[in-house]
DNA sequence: GTGAAAGCGCTAACAT
DNA sequence: ATGTTAGCGCTTTCAC
């Protein structure tokens, strides 16, 4: 392995001189500049970035807390961090948690141990308190989740906004009778989204039964499976709220199978706008998110609070519109 | 910051001591051991990963290259690759390199600098030549993807055979006129895959169309770009033959669209079995790739390959097998 | 403009 | 069983 030191001693110069260049610095002469880099080719020459970091106090690195990678729309907030990483120099380290706290808890480590000098949360398990001790070892940032209590900058999508349209929408279509999926928290995202839908029903003077509000619905088998409670139902809903596209597409797809018309004997609403929106029959009605943007968005605060490490902890609400993208399955 | 010094001060022991609690070593007394815990413990110290490395000369990372995350087939490929990882206390650094050559290249810097101590690509782009001086800096694995110069191991799957059935199910079910999506590369897995695709035709006494070949396509709009080249064309083909489930439900949507029915009209058969298949309709007849297991295989070799720096530099082949999903829609 | 040297936090010989 | 110490590769004062 190559060292600065073999460049050192290849050009006669000192480590500093060396150092210098690899940073460029200035002072120093344009033709010992041009040696260094000469030799640093000849040697084929790459400074080690373990020693780096533990010089530098920071590693150039930030990770990302995701759920899962299969699903399009974390790859898709993941796809705007980097695109502003990038430009910065920054890497990413992407961490799948399986919306496991344990799994969070020990990626929250890496704050700990100084292999990334932030993190970002796409979405959260813990409560906020387990949290907490971490928001002095580097920016932590929420993109997408929030929690009332926590005390860093938190970049989200109006949720509760993004449900009520999408809610409204299906009254006005003439649905009374509709069903709710969601995420299983009782905060963040997943409370704003059923206050949403609460309260396009109020407005109209629906009162939610509880025996439509399915919470812990996250996939495709997951909204198969709602379909098929649906179906076992006496008095079945004659519309479907959804959290996800894909869990839209699932429960279309199951009612399908069990010669139901979307939207004519069930109409269902998906959350996200993905590919799957447009490519399933009937093309689902769903509410558009800006998941690139909000990606880009946090990261480039998470920038600004890397070079500015005084108000890394200050509670600051960022917040994108969202809106209802209106097709065939309402 | 809290380090080693603070904890060797704090219990009366020496650095090395707690060095050695830190790792496990042996020759620790029970009664020291748990003091030094302790004080771990009441001081939240952590180790410094960027000292550890640069101590240790190895991180504990593995990087891996991608094309594009928000392909299923390759996130499920993580999966697998995660898994095994886990277990062996290694952490991914999971690459995107959006099919660019150019950021292939700069990934494998990562190397240079000592960032991780071995990488897999699951696509490639450069050729080998480009590669190969890597090869010196840590354990390179091809997965997925192989290439005939390559000197390092290559976990591939049987691409010719997958799409030498998938082809000769075509022709089985009466199709003569079959298209064929691929990627971009003539060699490897795009190469095998034309080559079983070109077998199964001319073994049934089928020429192969050069105007019903399509090269470069890759997602879902890729897809649809493809069916209203075939939609514009005098003579079509009954048949299409592509390269993913995205690609295949591209065309079949578009089919769909333009008042086609799959298969009556035009059969389409897709590669990968991703989630999609089961959505859209009709069901669709694809080529089931193991991609957790090629995954998880990788993962054990890239261990094996930490552990024995001798024969990283070995060629190597494993190949797992494929087989053909029959549904609707041929 | 350039160099000498200290030290980031850790581990592993080697000594006791 | 425990401690002393050198050094991993780099950057950054502080001299000159």
């Amino acid at each position: 392995m190559t060292t600065i030191a073999d460049v050192a001693k290849y050009t006669g110069l000192s480590r500093a001189t060396v150092s210098r260049v690899i940073n460029n610095y200035p002072h120093v002469s344009e033709q010992k500049r041009e040696l260094v880099r000469q030799a640093m080719m000849e040697l084929g020459y790459y400074p080690n970035s373990a020693a780096q970091s533990l010089r530098n106090q920071k590693t150039g690195i930030v990770a990302v807390l995701v759920p899962r990678l299969t699903n399009p729309f974390f790859t898709s907030i993941i796809e705007g961090l980097e695109v502003i990483a990038e430009k910065n120099n920054l890497q990413l380290l992407i961490c799948q948690t399986k919306a496991s706290k344990q799994k969070e808890l020990s990626f929250l480590k890496l704050l700990k141990t100084k292999q990334v000098d932030g993190l970002i949360f796409t979405a959260i398990e813990n409560e906020w308190s387990k949290i907490e001790p971490y928001v002095d070892c580097g920016p932590i940032i929420l993109c997408n989740e929030y929690q009332d209590d926590a005390t860093v900058p938190m970049i989200k999508l109006d949720q509760y906004n993004g449900s009520y349209m999408g809610t409204k929408h299906l009254i006005e279509r003439g649905y009374k009778k509709i069903a709710f999926c969601g995420g299983g928290s009782e905060s963040g995202l997943s409370l704003d989204r059923k206050k949403g839908f609460l309260a396009a029903l109020s407005e109209a003077g629906i009162k939610g039964e509880d025996k439509w509000m399915f919470p812990f619905v996250y996939n495709i088998g997951d909204g198969k499976k709602v379909m098929k409670e649906i179906l076992a139902m006496d008095d079945r809903p004659t519309a479907v709220f959804t959290s996800s596209d894909e869990v839209a597409a699932g429960i279309i797809k199951e009612a399908k199978d069990n010669n139901l018309t979307v939207p004519e004997d069930i109409a269902v609403i998906g959350f996200d706008d993905q590919a799957i929106a447009q490519i399933i029959e009937p093309e689902m009605t769903t509410i558009y998110q800006p998941s690139e943007e909000i990606g880009r968005v946090t990261m480039e605060v998470m920038i600004e609070l890397l070079n500015n490490k005084a108000q890394s902890k200050m509670k600051m609400i960022y917040e994108l519109p969202i809106n209802l993208v209106i097709r065939k399955s309402t």
